[in-house]
RNA sequence: GCCCUGGUGGUGUAGCUCGGCCUAUCAUACAGGACUGUCACUCCUGUGACUCGGGUUCAAAUCCCGGCCAGGGCGCCA
């Protein structure tokens, strides 16, 4: 593009600037050509600019460029607003050089313009086409959003941002299937959770941290609310419990919620979603009601079961937006979560519902050492192979609380979307490592 | 991993029940042509496809079996 810099993005062009010169970027959107005048319509990150082409407006050259455009050709273009009232936006470009940067072939593997639809999979096969799709680009900049209203939320109230390893020893912690990898000489593990480093940090007196990153979890699972690879918001308290862990969850839900609604409207609009922002705080049922409400419903549930599918849509009937679920029976929930010393047979553990979809599950932690202990044997697990980790807990562990919410799950919940692949830019499953 | 449904030009589809004028429908895209206000431009001409392997049959896009892949559901997901 030589010496040319973009001067404007398209929305920033507005009809008071007539006869004012400018330069734009971006991809050839469409393009009609009606014998000797031309329209492109040029699409960049903001929206899109009508380009016209009039034979005898513009020189031989520039006319047979405008000609010779096709679809997704990356085109700088130089020319002056015009305000005209027959332009969709009320002005248009009339150039008086367009620079071709580079051509697109043809034919494109999907059509990004959204004439015509592709299913979610040829879609994700060209993802990059995919994504200059506006609707689909306003997720992913509501995402960016999101992220930074809950980093937001966090560094306001206390806590630093860490980072822990994703590359781990022991496959021995229970629960998820790990991915193996090689390590050297050795054999290691994809990480399935900061967990057990957030709370080593408690031990090690940071007292307030959360970790926005990727965990790992080798499930077969096949569904439109699972994925191998997904990107976990994880937070960790010291001095707290769990009603302290479900405030702090409130605020970052809540907070965003207002955030995107006041900074993100264009994005909203794009893609159809009206905002509920729900007050705050969240309702709270109980486990023993939740049991209760599932069998009222027709599904038969037994005290001392975690929720099946039909008890999650069962729940989702009966409740609207966000909810927690808390006092869990201790047997289903992990080994370091703080048992409840009024009723042995519970636990401070919660999860963050929306409707039938679990978004969040947090707890007090469990902080006694020979009560972990227990725990541990309690789930079947070798206390021998938590080492470093149990540690931690022998020199001075703060009573202490946290979360882990689901990003790309509450993304789900933020754009109204059904299939989590919709809310990840480059999605990792069962069948999909590429690309 | 299990169950159900499906796989037709680049993309999205009709046809499959009941095998045969299918030389396979339509839209869009693409190539060429006409067009100075399009905005899903319009009009004319053209190019382009039955998932793979096996079987039944005179004959398979269509029926049967298997593979692969996809969509949906379930299970799994401390």
């Amino acid at each position: 593009m030589g010496n040319w810099r973009r001067t404007h993005f398209s929305d920033e062009i507005k009809a008071e600037m007539d006869g004012k010169e400018i330069i734009v970027t971006g991809w050839v959107n469409s393009i009609r050509k009606l014998g000797k005048l031309v329209f492109v319509i040029l699409r960049d990150r903001e929206g899109m600019i009508q380009i016209v082409i009039p034979k005898q407006k513009v020189s031989e050259e520039v006319f047979d460029i405008g000609k010779s455009l096709g679809r997704e050709d990356v085109i700088g273009v130089k020319g002056k607003v015009v305000a005209n009232e027959k332009a969709p936006a009320g002005y248009e470009i009339i150039p008086t050089e367009i620079r071709v940067l580079n051509r697109a072939e043809s034919p494109l593997p999907l059509d990004p313009s959204e004439k015509v639809p592709a299913d979610i999979d040829t879609r994700l096969d060209n993802r990059f086409l995919d994504l200059r799709r506006p609707k689909i680009q306003a997720l992913f900049k509501l995402r960016s959003e999101m992220l930074r209203s809950v980093r937001n939320t966090l560094y306001d109230e206390g806590f630093i941002e860490v980072n822990t390893p994703k590359l781990v020893a022991s496959a021995t912690e229970g629960g998820t299937e790990l991915f193996p990898i090689s390590y050297f000489e050795r054999e290691a593990f994809l990480g399935q959770s900061p967990q057990l480093y957030k709370q080593m940090l408690m031990a090690a007196g940071l007292d307030r941290v959360f970790e926005i990153g990727p965990i790992f979890r080798a499930e077969e699972h096949n569904t439109r609310r699972h994925l191998n690879e997904a990107i976990s918001i994880d937070c960790e308290m010291s001095f707290s419990d769990d009603g302290d862990a479900i405030a702090t969850l409130e605020s970052v839900v809540h907070n965003t919620l207002l955030h995107l609604n006041e900074h993100c409207k264009k994005e909203l609009d794009v893609i159809g979603v009206d905002l509920n922002i729900q007050e705050i705080p969240f309702p709270r049922l109980e486990y023993d009601e939740v049991v209760d409400i599932v069998n009222s419903k027709g599904v038969e549930m037994e005290w001392g079961e975690d929720l099946s599918r039909a008890a999650e849509k069962a729940l989702g009937e009966y409740m609207d937006g966000f909810y927690f679920i808390t006092h869990w029976p201790i047997e289903i929930r992990p080994f370091y979560t703080l048992p409840n010393e009024e009723d042995p047979r519970l636990c401070k553990a919660f999860d963050l519902m929306y409707n039938d979809l679990e978004i969040s599950s947090g707890a007090q932690r469990n902080h006694i050492y020979d009560l972990l202990i227990e725990g541990i044997k309690r789930m079947g697990l070798n206390p021998e192979n938590f080492g470093s980790y149990l540690e931690a807990f022998k020199y001075g562990m703060p009573p202490h609380a946290g979360w882990g919410l689901g990003a790309d799950r509450f993304m789900m919940v933020i754009g109204a979307q059904e299939n989590i692949r919709e809310c990840v830019l480059f999605p990792r499953d069962r069948q999909r490592l590429t690309p």
